[in-house]
DNA sequence: CCCACATGCTTGAGAGTTCAAGTAAGGTGG
DNA sequence: CCACCTTACTTGAACTCTCAAGCATGTGGG
């Protein structure tokens, strides 16, 4: 547990620090940008997250409030809505990225070796096995 | 991310619902209980969590206002708060710390085995070691 | 002795998360 | 074809955490 909340403290301080973003709208933004027209519905930008679908919704919101993604209603099924990432939001994403990876290395693998990432890599996949999605 | 993420709301979520407290009260109730007299100076409790003061001194008051944990002022220097675990604080972790053990094993421990245990220690130690507390 | 700095802790405001409830729209069995 | 369930998403309130600032209270050099 100490572990885990070292990395996560550190790579949201820097991203707070250095980008004003938390973790987990960086993760939103880096969902998006790999989507096909930078975009994705909803519900599935928050399965992709392991998020509930309420705090993505919270998330969103704040998001186009910077003008870094943007909410579009879905013609075809008008209970879905899509969220499109914005210029200004890809820009804000690469802007971040890079002091992000080398935090990501600085915390975690420049302190394991080759041998560990894959032990860690096995260990995780077995915690993640057979996952069940939680109600949220 | 995803499998620390996951342990981390999995016990996150089973405390609070079985027991009505987030992790970090019941930690801190964990080490109060361990301590000599069930009593600690906040800063020292602070950093036996890898807390910030701030965080620590927020949760202390929650938990003194359900009863479960006491401040008690230090004569000999007056700055210092000890906080106490009461009676009841007592109780409440002693009826929490059942099904949180089990969902302990459940979310890792019964999903990799004792070599991987093992491997995830070093690991761990290997991400913690050298570490000077972050400024707070 | 005393001023400046360090230490221990608290406070308040701003943010993010959660949970429960709510709205709206799409399916479906009788 | 219409009550009823499900799906998609949003909302609001309660709660925790963070950060910066704010007290007191010790302590050490001049």
């Amino acid at each position: 547990m100490g572990a885990s909340q070292l990395i996560h403290e550190e790579l949201d301080r820097q991203l707070q620090r250095d980008s004003s973003m938390p973790h987990t709208y960086y993760v939103i933004l880096v969902k998006l940008s790999e989507a096909k027209d930078r975009t994705l519905r909803m519900s599935d930008l928050a399965t992709e997250l392991n998020s509930s679908q309420s705090r993505l919704s919270h998330a969103v919101s704040r998001l186009e409030e910077r003008g870094w993604v943007r909410r579009v209603p879905c013609a075809a099924d008008r209970r879905v809505s899509w969220a499109e990432l914005t210029d200004d939001g890809f820009a804000a994403l690469t802007a971040a990225a890079p002091g992000h990876v080398e935090a990501v290395r600085r915390v975690l693998f420049d302190r394991i070796d080759p041998e560990q990432v894959k032990r860690l890599a096995e260990i995780c996949a077995a915690v993640l096995a057979d996952r069940v999605p939680h109600p949220r």
